[in-house]
DNA sequence: CGAATGACAGATATTGAAATCTGTCATCGG
DNA sequence: CCGATGACAGATTTCAATATCTGTCATTCG
């Protein structure tokens, strides 16, 4: 293949990717990942000392992602009621657009994420932090109530209440007919909570 | 055994149930089952059509026993934002305990969850209904607001909302130190979302 | 006569031998 | 000198032969 190119480790983590696309979770090997490369399975070890932690390197990668796309919400300069209800239905679009649109890639997913669970209790840190951020500019605004404890407990329980709308435990669920309607139930039942 | 006693179905689901507990469900098969009732397998298929049918039927049981332990609060006398939370509190104590008690006979309820999703549908539409008593009730005690559409559907998002605390599927969860905590804050912000 | 049996066919699960994989490391080659 | 290699030991997975199970039904038993 591109030999010619130094193996680093962001090009094992492509090709990482795509065999456990190709082959799923419990198929893909490192053997698998160094032939798609043209290099021994000893180079990858170069770069990862084991399989468990290159596949939590290519979890991490994947969670980044929903980061970065979520955070024109967190960020965003409309009000902050908008805004929540804007991050909460993009978190369950993406997820879910994931989930019907390639079933297979998603149960690759969720077994990386239940092997990995130290990171994605840091990503839902960052998810919640960003919830925080959200209902901290809400409270300036007059449009939250202030919070009985901080703002990242009452983030943290906005999250948790939206559970089954992003968690991919749920991703069976989602092809309901009426899980629109639920998801929106749901929100509303956040948003008159949180308004002042 | 007991080969004087008529077999019932009623002896044959106690038998499954046994058999479940100690195999789990991988293992638990018809002829196990028969075997404790020291009858012939083909005697347990005059009670129930099918392995699945049986299985079924445990499952129905067992969800059974957590709508009647939950009954006392749906029609309870206190005040009805009190009886929410006792409702709430008993049904994640209830799949806590049993959680916690007996992984082992957890798992195997969650494979028979996962095998009746009809069975689970309805399970859980009575359990919203109990939900919604409860918050028409408390619409007319004047503790709730009305809500915007029917009891319902607000008790079912009330009952979505708390997902994390009920849903078998995050059962792992519940040994985590601070889960009370997570639990208070999405009670109270449903509280909050619910008071007139 | 109606409930229970057990032999049976096809489906499913178990088992153990063979193949593959993981992770290490002495050696190679630019 | 430094990254890459491939042979290797022990762990894990695959595969096909064997055993068990599911569901049916003709027959037995009380």
């Amino acid at each position: 293949m591109a030999a010619t190119e130094t193996l680093t480790a962001e090009r094992i983590l492509e090709a990482t990717e795509e065999v456990l696309r190709r082959y799923g979770p419990a198929k893909a090997t490192v053997v698998d990942v160094a032939r798609v490369l043209g290099v021994s399975h000893g180079s990858v070890y170069r770069h990862f000392r084991t399989k468990a932690a290159l596949r939590e390197a290519v979890t991490e990668r994947w969670l980044e992602r929903t980061i970065v796309a979520l955070r024109p919400y967190a960020e965003g300069r409309e009000p902050a009621d908008e805004r929540l209800t804007g991050w909460l239905t993009a978190l369950f679009a993406l997820k879910r657009r994931k989930a019907g649109g390639d079933p297979e890639l998603m149960a690759t997913f969720q077994v990386l994420i239940g092997e990995n669970s130290a990171v994605v209790d840091r990503h839902e840190d960052h998810l919640v932090e960003q919830i925080a951020r959200i209902l901290a500019d809400g409270r300036d605004e007059g449009l939250f109530a202030a919070p009985e404890r901080d703002a990242t407990a009452t983030a943290r329980a906005v999250f948790d209440a939206t559970d089954r709308f992003h968690n991919p435990a749920h991703a069976a669920d989602w092809s309901a007919p009426d899980i629109e309607v639920a998801f929106t139930a749901v929100v509303s039942l956040v948003q008159r909570a949180l308004r002042a």
